[in-house]
DNA sequence: CAATAAGGTACTAAAATAGTACCGTTTTGG
DNA sequence: CCAAAACGGTACTATTTTAGTACCTTATTG
């Protein structure tokens, strides 16, 4: 349902608890508590989250996780990419695309379009602003309004 | 990976394929032959579409499928809610959530946001849009460009 | 040197997705 | 009027993905 996974959206949790700490680390297990979040799955997340440079540790006892920059540097673009892998609509929007559909195909050039807009969403939308949702702007329009002339829009 | 399913990848074929029709109808086996996909899959999305109200039936030999209703007016929304189910980014997006954590949580509203920012980027692009991906603008910047300042773009 | 804490890997279980099969109903046209 | 064409509905199986866990190694502190 174009959903971001499970862990994903614990991760964004824990990212939160590095945001909000005024200490210097927090270990996986104070995350773990505050978060009420499994420790085998904070861990998990901490290690993906550090692999892609969003986190950085420190070994060894008093160790620790903190953010690797400011929340503000930190996009959603970012952290979906360390949790689920590359930010693609269909199948065929990465480069390596095997799909054989793609000579007969005409809308994947579309989806690839909508896949930039979307990109574009998650990059101007910080980690800060997620937990601050007031600042994240929740009705901009389009500077050239080029819709869907009486598409129907649903509204959820 | 935030990825639509193969159905719905494969959906977007069987519109494509009805939107570019000049005849009358056309029959599951039609589109199955021209989009080269399954009979039994091309007949199950049809019928989720029709469910949806994106296609209409007509039943009976000589009978078939075509759209509801012009391509410029079925938006990529429609066509991700008719065959993924609602457009929830974060499971506690929906009405009825379930997710114990939200009242620990800070970072639901902020989600929240960004899935109705995604959900109007989708309700933006029609089907004739897709299929003709140079009407859909490539980069329209934000009227008010309140941007990450300085966070990190990967560049796929 | 013992305790704490991260790093890495591999495995199991559960859930979602994809693909298929079958039978019923409607309509056409000879 | 009946056989063939085509959709409607449902239920099932297999595959793939996701979630969750376990276990061992390495590093640091006091």
């Amino acid at each position: 349902m174009l959903r971001m996974s499970k862990m994903t959206d614990y991760g964004t949790l824990v990212l939160a608890e590095l945001a909000a700490t005024t200490g210097d680390v927090l270990s996986a297990s104070d995350i773990s508590q505050s978060t009420r979040l499994g420790l085998p799955s904070v861990r998990k997340l901490l290690k993906m989250l550090c692999k892609a440079g969003i986190v950085v540790s420190f070994r060894g006892a008093s160790g620790g996780y903190a953010l690797a920059r400011s929340p503000h540097n930190i996009s959603a673009a970012d952290i979906l990419e360390a949790l689920e892998g590359p930010l693609l609509l269909t199948a065929c929007s990465a480069s390596d695309s095997q799909c054989e559909l793609e000579q007969v195909c005409g809308v994947g050039k579309g989806w690839k379009r909508v896949n930039q807009m979307i990109r574009r969403t998650l990059n101007d939308v910080s980690l800060a602003q997620l937990c601050d949702a007031e600042t994240i702007p929740s009705d901009v329009p389009r500077s050239d309004d080029l819709t869907v002339h009486g598409a129907s829009r649903s509204t959820i």
